[in-house]
DNA sequence: AAGATTTGCAACCGCATGAAA
DNA sequence: GTTTCATGCGGTTGCAAATCT
């Protein structure tokens, strides 16, 4: 006997969301919480599955979601992070409040993939294409990467000093054709929070109460970009003041 | 202008994991 | 110890928008 479907997939409704399902959704979770996903769809009056409500909290109706495409510091985090920690999209995510591990994985996918292969840079290896002798970053005694670049969730800890180890030892590195990762301009500081378990502003954020009226006048964009896509620089200009003042609150 | 192709992203699917019964 | 269930994660798909021919 095998596991029950979640919902029944007869009678949930799939694909985009509308904003009437929106504003349900995040009404009931912002008065009810979301104790339970499965029972969420039904009490919110939604004809979903609550995977699908799940997801679409996480990955875009969450009032403390950034927008817009990632800064360049982000990105560079991004790079840093994949070279580590490899396809471990929540783990990264984690580590860049306010961003999800499918626009993460996205982003990876449609941008900084293709500008590392234009680099001369194996996404996978995060080594230079044409050095056919490397090993992988992450590659050791203690931890195991897959073909397509996986990395084995045993031993993370460990996993995670080799990265450190290698963070510095690239940092040390003079020569830039040594390795990719020698491009991305080192910041020690932010890369010093970036093993610690806990991002005490976004915990902050999600424990304080939030009314709906709070959450609409915090998700305008839900109506500017999703609707007219228009003020992507002035999100953008925003969003990298944002970012910056958040580093410097870390420091 | 129109059809073909590419790109980017939201959403889905299946599997893994851990907790509860 | 086994089964069931809820949730999270990563890979993949589908489709609208953008770009090319």
């Amino acid at each position: 006997m095998g596991r029950q479907p979640c919902c029944d997939k007869l009678k949930v409704k799939k694909g985009p969301w509308t904003a009437e399902e929106d504003k349900k959704l995040v009404a009931f979770i912002l008065s009810n919480g979301h104790c339970c996903w499965r029972a969420v769809p039904k009490l919110a009056g939604l004809l979903r599955c609550g995977k699908s409500c799940r997801l679409r909290w996480t990955n875009y109706l969450r009032p403390d979601l950034k927008r817009g495409l990632l800064t360049d510091a982000e990105e560079k985090l991004v790079i840093d992070l994949h070279a580590s920690l490899g396809n471990r999209w929540s783990k990264i995510a984690s580590k860049l409040p306010g961003r999800t591990d499918n626009e993460i994985k996205n982003h990876w996918n449609t941008h900084i993939k293709k500008k590392l292969l234009k680099m001369g840079i194996d996404p996978v290896t995060h080594k230079l294409l044409n050095d056919q002798t490397s090993s992988t970053v992450a590659a050791s005694p203690n931890s195991t990467v897959t073909d397509d670049g996986k990395f084995s969730k045993k031993h993370e800890s460990v996993d995670q000093e080799n990265a450190i180890n290698q963070i510095s030892k690239e940092a040390e590195s003079t020569n830039p054709q040594q390795n990719c990762s020698n491009f991305i301009n080192r910041d020690d500081q932010v890369l010093g929070f970036l093993w610690d378990d806990e991002m005490p502003f976004t915990d902050k954020l999600w424990s304080s109460p939030l009314s709906i009226e709070a959450w609409e006048r915090s998700s305008e964009w839900l109506l500017d970009y999703q609707d007219f896509g228009i003020g992507d620089l002035e999100l953008e200009r925003v969003e990298n003041a944002g970012f910056a003042d958040e580093q410097i609150k870390l420091n």
